[in-house]
DNA sequence: CGGATTTGACCTGCGC
DNA sequence: GCGCAGGTCAAATCCG
């Protein structure tokens, strides 16, 4: 009886203990192997103990071995309990560090923009360009690369050049030429709906019927509205007449414009009648290659699967516009020096750079200057990345309202956003631009050359196959830019960990967006992963990326070019 | 025959 | 007020 009694009483110890760990354990949300050992034992014991308890006739020697391993499991589960404890310090490092950062980067943000209401204000009245500003968050692209660049595009354009206030462009260092322009009209307070525009059905530009139907205030509404209205555009290498983006779209117009020789068409969504989204498209006029495409409005009506990527796409790069616009507002900071600040991580180059007084003018040849637009650049060759800039600052009107905001996600692999967004069109991978693939990764750490490398292959295919992907790195930033800045912060390691923040960033949205999908991952999505995985990101593996595939092709290419 | 495209006309905003 | 440019409309045309 005695064996029993001690028996008893070990066991229920074996499984309070294993309560105790599955507790500790589900609240730290964190599972060892060591756990697991230590809550298999438990079960164990348990296990002999019911067995102890139907048969009494045991040894002694028995017991002393379960005692020996519960023992030896109290001190596994202290061990554990240590290291749930690190692990949630680790966290609420990472967790700090990506809030420093994130402060830090719109204190930088504000510092750019914070020029613009005493430039702007003096210059107006002479009838120069309000200065929009460029906020370039460059991935794979060194600071050196940057400022050759800017100093490029400066230098080829004395005349004409309205200041930048800050520049972000995410690229990748690289001579692959893809961009696309998406015009949207999602506001913050406008983005899910917009009772005034999308509840009447057809809205835009809604003109003619407000005018005809609205009084005077109304009219100021709409005016506001009107100016509310943010264009993305994304500029890509695209051999057919429009990029796929999983939307029907009919054509109701085509025009040629005065600066660009090529017709500009107009398309209308035609999912659901009364959706008023519109978009633009047309060949850009130094590089015939280049697709732009600019999308303007909101959706009312679900879209496809294969839509919704570009969907996302162009809604956060709305937002993200009219955040900056809404932070370069913002009284009462003052301007700083250009500056540059670079941060490598994991082999990926960060730069951030301040061109408040670099004298550069970014935006849009062919949207209105009435709308504020953010240009997805995804090129870097020398005709659509730095020629880009100069092309666009060559034809800015000089009356531009808006800011604009390039986000440059530059790839060397010219062959592989063609053959997605192409429509399986033949790539571009005899150009010239696949031989410089390696030579142009200007990371600044030529130790880490193979490792960035192969990262940026990775990012740049993940960006270029895949517009998904691409709306989750523009969900990240327009989430980065977004949030509110509090000044005061710790400075040091805030650029350091802009990367992280970056990369957290995009790995939250991928799970976000992505996490409730299940697919076969693609392959740079476990580069990514590693690469997230390093910087105190988590990532999971069961992502899926629909590619735009079923978007109509309107055959009227040929019939532009005849025009 | 119905849907999509073309294309000239028309509207609107802006600068001079 | 006029001219210009961007944007849209709608009849004509094309096409599957």
């Amino acid at each position: 009886m005695e064996v029993l009694l001690t028996k008893i009483p070990s066991a229920d110890a074996a499984v309070k203990q294993e309560k105790n760990i599955a507790q500790s354990v589900g609240h730290q949300e964190v599972y060892t192997p060591e756990v697991r050992k230590i809550t298999y034992i438990g079960r164990k014991l348990l296990k002999s103990s019911d067995l102890n308890s139907s048969s009494l006739n045991h040894e002694d020697l028995e017991d002393n071995k379960e005692v020996d391993e519960l023992e030896s499991a109290k001190a596994e589960m202290g061990e554990v309990k240590e290291e749930n404890e690190r692990l949630k310090m680790m966290l609420e490092q990472i967790q700090q560090d990506y809030k420093s950062l994130q402060l830090r980067f719109f204190e930088i943000l504000q510092q750019g923009v914070a020029k613009k209401p005493t430039d702007s204000s003096a210059p107006s009245h002479n009838g120069e360009a309000p200065e929009p500003e460029l906020v370039s968050l460059s991935l794979g692209r060194s600071s050196t690369d940057s400022k050759k660049v800017e100093k490029t595009t400066s230098s080829s354009k004395t005349k004409n050049v309205p200041e930048i206030k800050a520049g972000l462009t995410l690229g990748l260092d690289s001579k692959f030429q893809l961009s696309t322009e998406i015009v949207s009209n999602p506001s913050p307070e406008n983005s899910s709906e917009e009772p005034k525009e999308d509840d009447a059905g057809e809205t835009w530009p809604p003109s003619k019927t407000e005018k005809t139907t609205r009084n005077g205030d109304e009219d100021q509404v709409t005016q506001q509205s009107h100016v509310k209205r943010a264009r993305v555009s994304v500029r890509a290498r695209c051999d057919a007449p429009t990029m796929s983006d999983g939307c029907h779209w009919r054509k109701y117009g085509q025009k040629i414009s005065k600066a660009n020789p090529c017709p500009r068409a107009y398309y209308r969504c035609t999912v659901a009648p009364g959706c008023p989204v519109r978009k633009q498209v047309q060949r850009c006029s130094e590089d015939m290659s280049v697709l732009i495409t600019t999308y303007e409005g909101n959706h009312n009506h679900p879209l496809p699967v294969s839509a919704t990527a570009m969907a996302s796409t162009t809604s956060a790069g709305a937002s993200m516009l009219l955040s900056g616009s809404s932070i370069s507002q913002r009284p009462g900071l003052s301007s700083t020096a250009t500056s540059t600040l670079t941060t490598e991580l994991n082999g990926l180059s960060f730069s951030l750079h301040d061109n408040s007084r670099a004298g550069r003018f970014y935006l849009s040849n062919f949207t209105s200057p009435l709308f504020p637009t953010i240009t997805l650049d995804l090129t870097a060759s020398p005709s659509c990345s730095s020629n880009y800039f100069n092309g666009f600052s060559t034809n800015f009107p000089t009356t531009a309202r808006f800011p604009s905001t390039n986000l440059n996600f530059s790839s060397s692999e010219s062959n592989i956003l063609p053959t997605v967004w192409g429509n399986g069109y033949p790539a571009y991978g005899a150009t010239p631009y696949n031989q410089t693939h390696s030579g142009n990764l200007n990371l600044g750490n030529q130790q880490c050359l193979a490792s960035q490398k192969s990262l940026t292959e990775t990012l740049t295919k993940a960006i270029t196959s895949d517009a998904s992907f691409l709306s989750v790195i523009a969900d990240a930033i327009s989430s980065m830019v977004g949030s509110s800045a509090k000044p005061g912060d710790q400075t040091d390691r805030t650029v350091e960990s802009f990367g992280q923040s970056l990369m957290q960033a995009i790995s939250q949205n991928l799970l976000t967006q992505n996490g409730k999908e299940s697919s076969s991952a693609p392959s740079y999505f476990q580069g990514l992963t590693s690469l997230s995985a390093q910087t105190g990101s988590s990532l999971q593996s069961s992502l899926t990326f629909p590619i735009f595939n079923s978007a109509s092709t309107p055959a009227s290419d040929d019939k532009e070019r005849r025009n």
